[in-house]
DNA sequence: CTGATTGTATAAAGATTTTATAAAGACTCA
DNA sequence: TGAGTCTTTATAAAATCTTTATACAATCAG
C-alpha cells in the first residue's frame, strides 16, 4: 500500500480552499488547510506535508517572509500561488526558495501536473526501499526492521529516528536536525528525547549496546549511523 | 574555484538562441546550442550540461518524444520553452519528465530565476564537496574526517579548527584570526588553547606528529595547513 | 659562546559540559 | 482499564574543554 501524499494549502480565501480541496482530493491527495501564516507554520511542523501550496497574500504575515521562514527548516516542495504577476515577484519568490510559481487564476490541470512534478523531483532525492547493513535490514516502506532475519519491534518514533539515520548512513546528523525531522519544529531543544530513544534503539539493534557499532555518538553535534 | 554551470539550448530559431545566449552568458552560464533534436541528444551526451532548455517545436523530432528520450538517461533539469500554451501541452510535458514549462514569449528575468531554481533543487540531490589532501579527506557538510578511509573522531572544536585551516590551504592564518573564528572575540589572548588543540590534531591526523606535514607552525605568526 | 628571553609542544590534572540509562509519571487508544 | 508508548526526572559516567606545569627550540644581546 502506497502512502498517501498530503498537501498543505495556506490560503485565506474560502473559495480558493474549496476549489483546491475538490481537485486535489479527487486526485488522491490528502488536503490540510491553514488560513494564515502562523497556522501554516505550526501545521507544517506537525503534519509533515509532502508539498505546501502557499498563497502570497495572507492576512498576518508577508508571504515572502513566510516562505523564507519555512525554508529555514522545511525541505520539501513549496509551490507559490499568487495573484501577483510581476516578474519581480516571481523572481524573488523563486530565489527565496519556492519550487514553482503559478499566477491566479490558474488552470487546475496545470496545477496538478506541477504538483506531480514537484513530488517526482523531490522523490528523486531519496530512498532505496530496503536498507541493508550487515545483519540489520530496514524496510522503509513496510516499516519492518530485521536483525539476522528476526523481526525487531520498534515504535513509530524509534523507527522514524532509525530510518532517518540509516538513510543518511555515514553522515553526522545534528541534534536539531533529528529533532526537527522526527518530532517537529517545536522540539528543537529536547535533546534529552534523543538520548532516551538512541539508548532504546541501541538496546534493540546493537550487539553490545555499551560499545555501539551502528548508532555512533558525535559528542556536541549529534549522531551518525554506521562506522565506515 | 566554482565550476561554471553549462546550459544546453535546443531551439531552431536563430533569434531565440541569440537572446538566450546574451542573457545566460551575462549571468555567468556557459551556453551550448543545438538546432534540432538529434544534435541536442548527442550534445547532451558529450557535454553533460547542468540544465537543458528545450523548445518543443523542432524540425526533426516531436518535442515530447525528444523529452521522453532524454529522460531515459538524462537526470538533470529540463526546462521546456514553447509557444504552445494549452493546458494539455503543459500537463503532458511535465508528466513526461520536464522540470518546468515556460511559454513564449517569456520574461528573461523569470527564465533566469527558474533556471537558478532548477539548479538549486537539483544540487540538493548531489553530495557536497569533500576536501582531499593525500590520504586525508575532510567532508565539511557531513562533519566527517577520514584518514586512509578510516573515520577519525574529532571534537567540535578540533573539527572547526581543522576545517578552517584546510579551507585556507597554503595560507598562514594568524593566532588571533584562528582564535576569533573558533572560540570568539573574547579569546584573542588564549594562544595556549591553539597549541593544545593543534597538538591534539597532529596526534590524530599526522603520520608522525613530531614532524608535521599538514599542520605547519609559522613561529610568531600562526599556523598553516599543507605546503605551498 | 653563553645566558636570557620568547615562543612552542605536550602531558596531565581539574572543571565543565554532554551523554547514557533506568525508572517514574503521563498519555493514548482500543 | 491496561498495555504500550512517550515524556520527564534523576543520577552516574564519559567526553571535552580549560588550566597548569614542564621541557624543548629558536633568537638575540652582550
Amino acid at each position: 500500500m502506497i502512502e498517501q501524499e498530503s498537501i498543505l494549502i495556506i490560503d485565506d480565501e474560502v473559495q480558493m480552499r474549496r476549489l483546491l480541496e475538490i481537485s486535489l482530493t479527487a486526485n488522491g491527495y490528502k488536503t490540510i488547510f491553514a488560513s494564515n501564516g502562523k497556522e501554516g507554520l505550526t501545521s507544517a511542523a506537525t503534519n509533515h506535508p509532502s508539498v505546501i501550496i502557499l498563497d502570497l497574500g495572507l492576512p498576518d504575515i508577508d508571504g515572502l517572509d513566510l516562505l523564507i521562514k519555512f525554508r529555514e527548516w522545511f525541505t520539501r516542495p513549496i509551490i507559490i500561488l499568487s495573484v501577483r504577476n510581476s516578474e519581480d515577484d516571481i523572481v524573488r519568490a523563486l530565489d527565496s526558495g519556492a519550487n514553482d510559481y503559478l499566477t491566479k487564476p490558474f488552470r487546475s490541470g496545470e496545477l496538478l501536473a506541477r504538483v506531480r512534478t514537484a513530488i517526482r523531483i523531490n522523490s528523486e532525492k531519496v530512498d532505496k526501499p530496503v536498507l541493508e547493513f550487515g545483519s540489520l535490514s530496514i524496510d522503509l516502506s513496510n516499516h519492518i526492521v530485521r536483525k539476522n532475519s528476526d523481526i525487531i519491534k520498534l515504535t513509530v518514533t524509534e523507527f522514524s529516528l532509525l530510518s532517518l539515520l540509516a538513510k543518511n548512513q555515514g553522515r553526522v546528523l545534528t541534534h536539531q536536525f533529528l529533532l526537527k525531522e522526527v518530532w517537529g519544529y517545536n522540539y528543537l531543544e529536547q535533546t534529552q528525547y534523543l538520548r532516551v530513544f538512541i539508548a532504546q534503539l541501541r538496546k534493540k539493534i546493537e550487539n553490545n549496546p555499551a560499545i555501539p557499532q551502528l548508532l555512533i555518538t558525535e559528542s556536541g553535534i549529534g549522531y551518525r549511523f554506521g562506522n565506515t
